[in-house]
Formats: C-alpha cells, structure tokens, sequence
DNA sequence: CGCGCCCTCCACCTATAGATGGACCGCGCC
DNA sequence: GGCGCGGTCCATCTATAGGTGGAGGGCGCG
C-alpha cells in the first residue's frame, strides 16, 4: 500500500444524513469509513472495535449524547480524535463539545470539501473551528457560568413555571427562586424571564426537545 | 423499457442531507433523481426543467421556503406532488405545508424502506402522513387561530420585548397589546407570556432563526 | 342593512415578577 | 483558621403582567 487511508466512524442517528456522510466520504481519497453508528451506545461499541482515526459525530444522539460520547471514548483513548457535525449552532453545545475535546466542529450545511479537509486536518493532529463558530464561542467564553441552581431554576423557566411552582418543585422559598432569578438574569444578559427562557433555548443551555412534556 | 421510474426531485440545502438523499434514492427501484436544488428559487427552475413526478423538499431553504415553493410549483402545475422532509416537527409547519399542498410530511429520522414506501404511495396518489406527525395536526386543527394583530404581539413577546415596548413597536396602546395578549395565550392555551414564546418556539410559529437579532 | 370579527382603547384591580440589601451556613482552598 | 463562593432565606418596594368588563369603529358577508 501506498499511504494509509484514514479511518473514520460516522456516528449520526438521522439515516439519510449518515447515507450521505458515508456516501461523500467513501469517494474521497484516502478515507475509508470503518463503521456507522446510530446512537451513543453503539458509538463507543464500534470504535472499540474498529479504532478509527477520526470520530465524526452528531451531538444529539439517543442513548448517550455525543458529549458523552467524546468523555467516556477519551477516558480509555485520551488520542482519541473527533469532529462534531450538528445542524444546531448553540453557543453551549460548541462550548461542550470541544470543552470534550471535540478538534472542530461543522455545521451540516458544510460542502464535501470542507467536510474532508477537516478530516484531513485533524488527523493530522490540527484543529479546524470554522469563523463563524470560533465567534460564537468567544461570545460564550465571555459569559458567566451558571451555578447548578441557577441551572435548574432556568430550566424551569423554560417549561413555563411560576416563581411559586419553581420554589414547590426545588422545594426552596420562593424568595431563594427569586434570588437566583435574579442572579441568572445578569449572567444570561437578559432583563427577563421571557428574555431568559427564549435565551436558553436559542444557546442550547436547555435543550428544546426537553420541553416536549417529560420531566412532569 | 418493462416499467417507467418515478422521477424525483430532491430539494435540500444541506449536502451531507441532499447527498444522502440521492444515494438512498439511486439504488431503490423504479426511483430516478431528475434533478437537485439547494434552495428554493433553484427548487422552481429545476421544477421547471425536469417536470418531476415527486418532489422532495425540506421545508427551511434559503431564499424561498419550501411552503412557498410548494404554492407557486402549484399554480403552475396544480398536480405536482410534494413530500415534506424535515427535521423538526413543529406543528405549524407541518400544517402550512399540507396546507400548500404537500402530501405526505416525513422526519429526517425515518428509514430508507419508509422514505421509498412513500415516493411510491405519492406518486400512486395517496397521502401518507405518519401517526406522530398526524396527531399533530390533529391538535393544530383543533386550535383557534390567531389574527394577524395577535401574531405580531406574540412575535414581540418571543423577542423579549416588555409590553410598553411593544405597545411602541406597534404604535398601540399598552392597553391593547393587553388584550391581543390576553387573547392569545387563551388560545395558545397558556398562561403568561413566557410559556406563550416557547409554545410558539416549539411549535414552529414564530421560527427560531428569526430572533437571532435582526428585525430590529 | 345587520351581524360578527377584529382592532382599538379605557379603567380598575390583583397577582406576579424583578430589584435591593442584608443574613446565615457549608464547603473547598490557601 | 480565614476567606470566598454558592446556596439558602428574609423583608420590602416598585414595576410589570394578567384578568375583567365595557365601548367604539371598520370591514366583510349573507
């Protein structure tokens, strides 16, 4: 053989979007897709089994998020490289991923030719943050982080409870919901909890798909 | 030739999406790609060229959305036919795009067999819409209405503009925005506004993009 | 024309939300 | 041990939001 050919697991749930990654990378030269996976589970599954090069992931995977994904693979292949392909560019899912340790991050609205320069390029050991990424990123770094109470009154936010519902459901007074509130509010920037629900929303601090109904 | 293929056209922006699309639909029988198009003004020409049995669409495209490509393939070439293909399922969407036209509406998490199952029944002229997507519709259809004057509010409120704000934005009384609001979250079924822009988030009424910050 | 619907506005009242400042406890870290 | 920080709680005040009822004008439709 002439040069080895990069090893690549596409792991993406959506059947018609890995097809298509598949479909893009298997006609480029020099990358060889070793295994698919449509959840977490069966992520971590196959790239045991396969040991590719470059992981290629979605974040919003059933079972185990690709976040999770990223963590557990690194703890036992700490080399372990990845690029994640979301349709989604919320601020906190790119802070996340490569908080991970996730070396690039696209959009699936990419063109091939970036998708295998990337996969090049990280397999070379680079990192590849597109522009308009790398400024949303910097958008976040600048930001507070929430504590995990503020985090949970938030959420509650975005499901549209009252003050009262919040403090019975943490079981905290509502004058403490009030306080972190309060508190959150500055964090986010927002001058309400209108402001903050469609804030945490759009970032992806909350996930939309939590809201369907679950979680009462 | 024993039998004629469907010809399809495939409207997608997304590559990775499109590719797959077109490679899913390659190897299926009695299926031809006739045409791709990456947006919808692009989506009418090709229309146009190729005279398509079915198309297939997405319904978030650049420069016209596939509702309004939808309508105007329509006036043309009233016997078109139409599949929704897209990745959220907000329950506005999918009634405008029934609404225009579309005969059967499918997520991008569907499989192959379902994907090629329903070219096949639309181009025999069914309709297929699946049970999640249908009872959607079916709570959407028992939902009043907003007039335009309350779609406005609401849009502000999403915003996260105050009422005193919007009253300006408007050029009403704060009064008013009081009633059109009051009206809406009646028949949102919610009660206030903060739960009235998730509601709207998540159910594609006021579409997410759209309060990234531009208008205004 | 009369009816219904929408938009507009008003007054009034109550409940909720947000702002402020001060307080206590527990925990990790230097 | 002292310090900082996060979480909890309190009281209080003001602004905003939401609920109700009433009222006038415009516009389309049978």
């Amino acid at each position: 053989m002439t040069q080895e050919s990069i090893k690549v697991l596409v792991v993406e749930d959506h059947h018609v979007v890995r097809q298509g990654l598949v479909a893009l990378l298997n006609v480029a030269d020099g990358i060889e897709v070793v295994g698919e996976a449509a959840d977490g589970v069966e992520a971590i599954a196959q790239f045991r089994k396969h040991q590719p090069d470059v992981t290629l992931t979605d974040l919003r995977l059933p079972r185990l998020s690709g976040v999770e994904v990223i963590q557990r693979i690194r703890m036992e292949t700490p080399q372990a490289r990845f690029i994640v392909l979301t349709t989604y560019d919320g601020d906190e899912d790119i802070y996340r991923a490569l908080q991970a340790g996730a070396r690039a991050y696209l959009l699936k609205g990419m063109t091939s030719d970036e998708l295998i320069a990337t996969i090049r390029a990280v397999h070379a050991g680079k990192s590849h943050i597109p522009p308009a990424i790398a400024q949303k990123l910097a958008e976040r770094m600048g930001a507070e982080e929430l504590t995990p109470r503020e985090f949970d009154v938030l959420e509650q936010i975005v499901r549209g409870k009252s003050n009262k519902e919040i403090a019975a459901e943490l079981e905290i007074s509502e004058a403490t919901v009030k306080t972190h509130i309060n508190s959150l509010l500055g964090k986010l920037g927002v001058t309400d909890r209108t402001q903050a629900a469609t804030a945490a929303i759009q970032r992806g601090i909350v996930p939309l798909e939590s809201l369907r109904k679950p979680g009462q």
